[in-house]
DNA sequence: CCCATCTATTGACATATTGTCTATAGACCC
DNA sequence: GGGTCTATAGACAATATGTCAATAGATGGG
């Protein structure tokens, strides 16, 4: 029962919350620019950036490499040589690696848009304090 | 033909690229524990996020705040002295202020996430650099 | 008065994006 | 031959998102 990871939430514990941030994409696209891969390693080597494995369903990661192939930032074909079943091999193209960069400036600047707003929360809280102070 | 801020996009620039991170909710949140306030000065105010105003239509904000009211995270009443048009203004509730808790933490979580992957992309091209001037 | 403009909110539509579940299949080991 | 691990693919329902159009009061100019 238990397919090694890619069955998303383990044991159904309810409905698993929408990501706040999105970008398996640009996660599977830096991996492939260190190095060509597949798609059932890239999801275990997802852990290296913070999500726990199972955080992402298999078919999620299978889904944007076809979808990224489809576009042209990567290109596949099947390891002939693979022991177990056939493997689908991705490599970055070109036009992925531009991509890529692109995500990465939009990161930036998420990053920090994130922050921003994460420290008009904390001086919220700060005033919050400082006036219940005064009120007693 | 201008209508203030809250159409998007400006004069059809082609497509809005899709935002990579979803806080629109947690920042009207905020600004609402701050103090009340109706859609059209929120609309406003999310400049202070570093986004500029018209990278988001108008009726995102207000259908967004209408969602929330739906679940409870915000209470609003139709505000009598108004010059101008009636507006409808917006207070924050318990569950908002719990539910704007929950989306902090998230956000930290995402905001680490993102570092990890810039970091990531970093010293993969510090790493390409080397390479290639071993490689001359 | 009539028109343009600014303020303010609402509704609807077409797509895109998700999360989830199921199906398939080779290899390997007991 | 049954179970488990590796590996990929397909389809569905539910949300979320971007865009556009409609509405309407107030205000100021000519």
């Amino acid at each position: 029962m238990p397919r090694g990871f890619g069955r998303g939430m383990g044991q159904g514990r309810g409905r698993r919350q929408r990501r706040i941030v999105k970008f398996l994409r640009p996660c599977l696209l830096l991996m492939l620019q260190r190095q060509e891969a597949y798609g059932y390693n890239l999801l275990a080597s997802l852990q290296e950036f913070g999500f726990n494995p199972d955080r992402y369903d298999s078919s999620m990661v299978y889904r944007d490499l076809r979808e990224m192939e489809n576009i042209g930032f990567v290109t596949s074909q099947w390891n002939e040589d693979s022991r177990g079943p056939q493997r689908r091999v991705y490599k970055i193209t070109e036009r992925g690696i531009i991509r890529l960069q692109e995500w990465i400036t939009d990161l930036h600047q998420a990053h920090q848009e994130i922050n921003t707003l994460l420290e008009a929360y904390e001086n919220l809280n700060i005033e919050n304090q400082s006036n219940s102070k005064k009120g007693e």
